[in-house]
DNA sequence: TAGATTGTTAATCGATTAACAATC
DNA sequence: TAGATTGTTAATCGATTAACAATC
């Protein structure tokens, strides 16, 4: 199996984006060099990550077809069935999460929360349950959760994730900047806004 | 002056905040080696990193001193004075910005936000006041906010864009999976958490 | 057929890692 | 002084871009 960089991973969802919208209008096929139009990306570097997901060749001249490309895709990010999530902290950012239902065409299907908040818990946000913080490990197996959305205090974070592996998570999306300790077995993927937000800074003040 | 890359600059508030909690514990001097085995880094990286953005070199054995470094990254980040930032959509994902403190430290100043809900426009978020989108063109130069958070409809995305320009923004941290179409002299950064998503799935998927 | 698009192999580019002399 | 850490230069690694024959 060929390895995948993470930039290449990380642009998958986009041809996703961009195939949703041609199957919506009606678009049967569609060439490599025409989506790297569309995203500005290099015809060489569309071609190549959609060699690597297809399962079948594409056809010179006309180009893949874009359901097919839709569902390869799909498949190599393990999209096949949606898999559960749920919210740890359900301050502002959680509750977004929660209400937001752009992820479900991605695989992702937020089930649940989980907070300290006393008069959070035994509510629901966007009908979705708010559990007890203290029942993460009786409740998680329960729900069959693979993923969990982490989005607590810094300070919390570690005493957090290690309730959340014995409930059998499987993957945390990390929105909180500390490196979690957790076993290998447990896949983890660092958001840190911050970063995001130092490579606009720096571009702006350079500009002056 | 070097280039700096995408990669690297997402390290340096990584940097940061570790070193606001060597300050915040009294700690004057800490090394490149010492960094790196915090942050999980490699040595030679951490020590290239810090060259380039200070001014002073660092001493031999005894390393560099703490409150240099976080005023030298700032400085590098342009965190100098911070910059005044307004909120594009009020939905929950925007609400969770303007409930945000975590970005001061970061250089940004979220100072207001805009939406089209009749019901938003006129309340205060955090005591931010919500405007109408409408006054984006004309109320925006009063606030003197040169970076937009854009959290919008995907479908409105590039109209707001356009009054955002207008309105002398000059940077924009787009939430939103659309590539915006403004002029060269607007600095983009685009956060597409589906990516992120991907890469996680993708992972989960493989170890199967 | 001619032209666009394909898959593949080679060349380039850029970033990270390794090596090492200089120095507090 | 000896040892840790520094800055710098070279080697390695990986990803993107370029080139080109194959084909519908």
């Amino acid at each position: 199996m060929t390895k995948i960089s993470k930039r290449q991973l990380e642009r998958y969802p986009i041809y996703l984006r961009y195939l949703f919208i041609l199957r919506d209008s009606g678009v049967k096929n569609i060439s490599a060099p025409a989506i790297a139009r569309a995203l500005q990306l290099s015809e060489e570097q569309v071609r190549k990550d959609l060699q690597v997901v297809t399962s079948k060749e594409g056809k010179p001249k006309s180009g893949r077809d874009v359901l097919e490309l839709i569902q390869d895709i799909g498949n190599f990010l393990g999209y096949k069935d949606s898999t559960k999530a749920v919210v740890i902290g359900c301050g502002h950012l959680g509750q977004a999460f929660l209400n937001y239902k752009g992820f479900e065409k991605y695989g992702l299907d937020i089930i649940a929360g989980f907070d300290i908040d006393k008069n959070l818990i035994g509510t629901q946000v966007n009908h979705k349950h708010i559990y007890d913080m203290k029942e993460i490990e009786s409740v998680l197996p329960l729900l069959n959760a693979k993923i969990a959305i982490l989005t607590v205090p810094a300070s919390v974070v570690n005493q957090v994730a290690k309730k959340l592996v014995k409930g059998g998570i499987k993957g945390v999306w990390n929105y909180v900047p500390v490196r979690l300790d957790v076993p290998d077995s447990v896949v983890v993927e660092n958001v840190n806004l911050a970063s995001s937000l130092a490579i606009l800074s720096h571009k702006l003040n350079k500009g002056e």
